[in-house]
DNA sequence: GTGGTCTAGACCACA
DNA sequence: GTGGTCTAGACCACA
């Protein structure tokens, strides 16, 4: 359900915060829905516990789960509206466009990948 | 011209990757043109001559200038065709779409954005 | 196993990445492998982190290894067909055959050349 | 007759004297005939003299040319057989085979490349 | 002056 | 511990 690629430059916890965001939106992880303990999810992934913790604090900073000493982390309620209204998204999707038109990509074209990825199905690997 | 941001977490020579691109699809460089040199960039910028100098063998992999010895940097004849038909380019953009719909931004509001990176003039930093 | 040698003209990390290859074709290093870390390297054979550093980041580009922070650096799978069908070595032979017959070798001569190459064991040194 | 590319990464002064042995070959230069001068040679090529300086010490050196002074640079007369015992040549050609065949070329895909650079006319340029 | 290689050493992010 | 970036500075080949 974690599944990270550890071939991809991307940091492995900046893959484990996506893939949490990305399963809350698929609606396969719920609103108060306990995590995997960081021990275990470590543990199943061959991965180091210290990349697990460093995700889940940058989580619960973020709001996205909170610890519950003892008892282990849980999916914020109002997890969606903290994605929702993300600065980040969009300047990322603005400095994208704007790169792509920089680099001589006419409109038109931009405007095609935007369909093609709203037809698009949910098999997307977010793990580059 | 070649201005960075040192307080920038985009590596120096990122930065002047970009930069360089930039300036080349804005014809403020022409191919052919020769490049500042390594040392004098450096004393510019006020950074050091290593940097420059990985920035610029990485765009001579990149086929974005040419390098001879004893002469200087020039930019390659083919750099825009090198620049426009970029794979990274799209990817970026599709990712970047991908991950904004996936975090519940509808197609309306996208294209609002691609309209707005659209009517915008040049003056956009691509130093982050 | 990655002996250099520090006196000759062929720059270090050139002499590194020719070597890492040669294992690789001899078997010694398998694909999915890790290669030893830079600094380990580095202090084994001598010679300063930076160009180990070199030496790996051109064979990412080139894609013959892969880079993880924090992990390593590994083989990456497909380095087979990447060497086998690498234009760069028939272009050398190429030029070294056009030169060999541009100054008066008989294509016999260059045959008895290659009879001989392909008769050698293992013992070749890659470093010049 | 003696055109070099700038845009190489092979020194000119290396390619100067690759050019000069080629003519010798082609018999375009024949021994005991006059070398064109450091300066016109430098001012009709549009390069530096003492790059050309360089090329003709280096042949002076290597007994391709002789110089007297006030007279101008001449080929030798004996150059021919300069040339072709050259030892550099034989090497470079068993290291090029070597090479070739430790990245996995068969031996017949070896001897198919001798003969179509067997085949082929002169038009084949050396400065790579 | 021009780029290329290398060392020594610092500081950072990631695992 | 692992790689990534950067500085300061040396020495070299080429033009």
């Amino acid at each position: 359900m974690f599944l990270v690629d550890l071939k991809s430059r991307v940091p492995i916890y900046e893959q484990l915060k996506k893939k949490t965001l990305e399963l809350i939106m698929y609606e396969i992880l719920e609103p108060g829905e306990k995590m995997p303990s960081v021990r275990s999810l470590a543990t199943d992934l061959g991965i180091n516990p210290n990349t697990v913790q460093k995700a889940y604090q940058d989580m619960e900073k973020d709001g996205i789960i909170y610890t519950a000493t003892g008892r282990g982390s849980f999916i914020c309620e109002d997890v969606k509206e903290k994605i929702l209204y993300n600065e980040e998204t969009i300047d990322n999707l603005s400095k994208a466009i704007y790169e792509a038109r920089l680099y001589g990509m006419k409109k038109e074209r931009v405007c095609e990948i935007v369909e093609q990825e709203f037809k698009k199905g949910a098999g997307y690997d977010t793990n580059k």
